[in-house]
DNA sequence: TGTTGTTTTGCATAGCTATGCAATCTTTCA
DNA sequence: TGAAAGATTGCATAGCTATGCAAAACAACA
């Protein structure tokens, strides 16, 4: 229609093509009029590049997966890149979400999820797919991870705790594994050490990340008959299951009786009937370092690349920590 | 490496077709140590099939919407579907979004968000592209909606308001180019106007279905000297946001000064310290209705399908409309 | 064994674009 | 005007798999 050739057609959508702008304005017109777009499928086969990463994660309805998701979302396609989403609550499907996206051509993963078993992380490593881990923990040669510094937050909410005169401390963690949730409570144990307490005073809960396992957790604490006055939870969900148990189930008010710190700094811990100090994980800058990350393996495609950067997590203090709003 | 053709390994990754268990045996042993997956891009080329769907969201910081997406990227997957996901904030973008979802040859597009220009949709249609909107007016050939039944829930906020004998009731509605909303603003107005209730009464703030614009609103409502006797919040992070700023601004306590109703029911609605009376989309219904549209208008590729579903939204009553825990 | 019917296999092609290379056109300059 | 340099264009091909068709292998039966 535009009475070219095929080629002219390819190199009107190419910005860099050697092409007359007068040609490249008869293709446009005649697309235009014909709905023609260009079909980035044969370009995948030729070049072998997608420009499609896989998202592969679990837990939306944890706010703080969300926000990332979204902001991780932003950034791959100002970058070029379409984002193909597995949602994924087990292991077990996660191998068969891999076989999927590889099956697609899938430039790179990127996840939030401890990645499952070592079939998937050699087949990988194989196909020479390089992998970005949210906060957890896997090495390997196409792995890379970008972490908060979770240890490091651990000790922050210990010496905060110390600091109020805390003596009976609690930490309410997520699942085990959770590569995250241990490292916090890692650094919360060595700063609770380091700051004299004694171990025996420490109670550990377990919670699975939800806001009725924050709220189970303190019923089952009254039980056992511990009257806690600071809490470290591992996310802000449970620490707001806590805060209402705390209040309904031990008549305990925060920050009067207990002070409470959570994790990943959710819009909810800023919601006024709740008022929690949290470590923000700089999402920005986490999502900024997985696109470096991408960008660099993608460019270097047939080397592995396997490099760990560590964020440090903020601390937002708010009213549950006695901080006015 | 099996001694076999070409055609042999395609039908030994394809359960349906005809080819000897020897064979296939043989294959996939070949496979599995040459870590060989089988490639589905030239497929996309000859089907003409990608069996990608665009998903077109924002917004994922509503915990309604994150579930939603979790939801149906399950539904979709399970249906042996890709999700393509993009995250579009202003209706600017959408336009150069869904061009490049069409680029990837997508099968059909799913979205909750008003569908933006007109040339969008006529693009749409021109190509031949399915659309299911999710709580979104559009209409248009290609183009199917699975709609809450919002004026329905709004009839029903009105009738339980009035059932309270509420004299002063405020509807906190959410962004006016939101269709979901206006419907249930309509819908409560409706059902305010049969209960008898005069129009005058009725007092009217404007939010962007955040938290702090709910807060926002009572404080605004405040200055204006009016105090509410029942709320409906087009939202359930504005009605949490009202319910603080109804204690912190106004000393007001819930239900028993005012009694309030959400839209939603996110998992934060029936967190202890709001224990906020919503309304629950069904999104299992709604999804399974929009897997039962994409399944139709895959089969019938080109005839345009244009269906509307309206799923019933069922009323949770919780402490805020006065129901004991 | 010969015949017929059934299953399995390989051949060859299509699908649409990007790109190296050669051919053609345009511009510049002597 | 002619030549050389540069810009633009078209040709032809590659990329990998699914599938129709024909050939081959196999099974069943008389």
């Amino acid at each position: 229609m535009a009475g070219v050739s095929q080629s002219a057609v390819s190199r009107a959508f190419s910005p860099t093509a050697s092409i007359s702008a007068r040609t490249r304005q008869k293709v446009l017109a005649a697309a235009a009029s014909l709905g023609y777009r260009p079909n980035r499928i044969p370009a995948i086969m030729l070049s072998g590049r997608s420009y499609m990463v896989g998202v592969v994660i679990g837990g939306l309805q944890n706010p703080f997966y969300a926000t990332a998701l979204e902001q991780l979302a932003t950034a791959l396609r100002e970058n070029g890149l379409q984002v193909m989403l597995m949602h994924v609550e087990d292991a077990v499907t996660l191998d068969s979400a891999l076989d999927q996206l590889v099956s697609y051509r899938i430039d790179a993963v990127v996840t939030s999820l401890a990645i499952g078993s070592d079939t998937v992380v050699r087949a990988l490593s194989q196909l020479g797919i390089p992998v970005v881990c949210f906060n957890s923990s896997r090495v390997g040669p196409w792995i890379s991870t970008v972490n908060s510094n979770n240890h490091g937050a651990g000790l922050t909410a210990a010496r905060l705790l110390a600091h109020n005169g805390i003596r009976y401390p609690v930490w309410l963690t997520g699942p085990v594994r959770n590569a995250a949730s241990r490292a916090r409570g890692e650094g919360f144990r060595q700063g609770l050490h380091d700051a004299g307490s004694p171990p025996a005073a420490l109670s550990v809960l377990q919670g699975d990340d939800t806001y009725d396992s924050g709220y189970d957790a303190i019923a089952r604490l009254k039980k056992r008959g511990v009257r806690p006055d600071g809490i470290f939870a591992s996310n802000d969900m449970m620490a707001c299951g806590a805060i209402d148990a705390l209040r309904e189930c031990m008549g305990l008010h925060c920050p009067r009786d207990v002070i409470i710190l959570g994790y990943d700094n959710i819009p909810q811990a800023a919601w006024r009937s709740y008022d929690l100090t949290s470590f923000s994980q700089h999402t920005e800058h986490m999502v900024a370092r997985t696109m470096e990350l991408l960008d660099e393996a993608l460019a270097t495609q047939d080397t592995p690349l396997s490099r760990t950067y560590v964020v440090d997590a903020q601390l937002i203090e708010r009213g549950s920590t006695g901080c006015a709003p």
